[in-house]
DNA sequence: AGGAATTTGAACTCATCGGTTCAACGTAAC
DNA sequence: GTTACGTTGAACCGATGAGTTCAAATTCCT
């Protein structure tokens, strides 16, 4: 395995900065380990990165990215108008629960939380590319949904927010704070639960 | 120039303890300033606690106590059995989203989750009194309405969990991680429309 | 009033860590 | 080969902060 130029280093520390600083938080990870946990030299993490503040933006930008892209991908099943619309539904938040539990995707909002107030600026790069364009696409997909008569026309930009409380709120005490890693099984019936309730008030009349 | 001595310097301290660990989260946070927040000598610090670590467990679990027994409290309307049950739901709802966007709920929700992997024995106390508490309680008042013919027989424990998601998951959005302050117009706003959606699946058909 | 307990300020120890420097070491391009 | 550049390990500097010590000051209890 030999260094094949700057691109592999760069993309190895910002993950291996993203996996520290999500093991023990900002301020008490240290850029030594970071640099032990990507594989390469403390000189070497700075002469990528001017500060270890600037290490702790690019990693967490990086990381929002990748977990939209899964995020907005697992809604695809509703662009396909469906016969079935339940199943289509639980189908999707299914996924979307899988995505939520994903331990990268627990670490990401754990540090979100608790660095927000040390660096505000981020706030305005993660929530660009956060559950804003989340909840923006499904409601997109719902507006479909309702144009062709199986939803309540009315703003689907509350059914998405909605949708989405209804799914992931309960998350939040399940998972633990995202310390427990829940059953297949259980995230199942979670999703049913969330499916059949937002349908009962959602669907056409 | 300050009282030397003051009886129940203790309470002082945990408070003061909580405000700078809000402001600069646990490792940034330093015994010194906890003790100038306090108005109260370092060495008195360590005279009442061990730790920097206990002090931190045990200023969580005062907040967390406080916060519960709020929030509790918030429910009371429920409890007299109501003619307009929506608009009952609606003042309870609106209180409870009051408190919660209340700067010291919100820094005791980030406090959890950025320290939640150097402190697992806090998940523990806090959430022994915490949302689940918040849970039960509204999940006996619920089924004392389904009782009453007013809502829907079945489960009250999930219906109390999906009020709470309806109510409270579109928050973290909205107050951009209770960064922003939110208008109590905009307050009634999202209460009326967890109510209503709630309503509409819960409600005795 | 008087003794016990607590508080206080300041200085001190010791460890950690951000960031830098530097000489030696690949490695890739020409 | 040689030139240029990124990488490496190690050592170093300066700052910060946890936790302690201690004598003096203050408060509490009786």
């Amino acid at each position: 395995m030999t260094t094949r130029g700057r691109i592999d280093k760069r993309q190895a520390i910002l993950e291996g900065a993203f996996t520290v600083f999500a093991r023990e938080g900002y301020a008490q990870a240290c850029v030594q380990d970071i640099a032990r946990e990507s594989g390469v030299a403390k000189p070497t993490v700075y002469n990528h990165m001017t500060d270890k503040a600037t290490l702790f933006r690019n990693a967490l930008e990086a990381a929002a990215q990748t977990a939209l892209a899964g995020r907005v991908a697992a809604l695809e099943p509703l662009a396909a108008s469906q016969d079935d619309l339940r199943a289509t539904l639980e189908e999707v938040a299914h996924a979307l629960l899988r995505l939520h539990t994903d331990s990268r995707s627990c670490a990401l909002k754990r540090l979100l939380y608790s660095e927000i107030n040390h660096f505000p600026d981020i706030l305005e790069i993660v929530k660009e590319s956060g559950p804003d364009r989340l909840n923006q696409a499904l409601a997109d997909r719902l507006a479909r949904l309702a144009l062709a008569g199986r939803l309540r026309a009315a703003d689907p930009d509350l059914a998405a927010e909605q949708f989405l409380a209804l799914l992931l709120g309960p998350l939040e005490a399940r998972s633990r704070l995202g310390t427990r890693t829940l059953e297949d099984a259980e995230l199942r019936t979670m999703a049913a639960a969330a499916v059949d309730t937002f349908l009962r008030a959602w669907a056409a009349p």
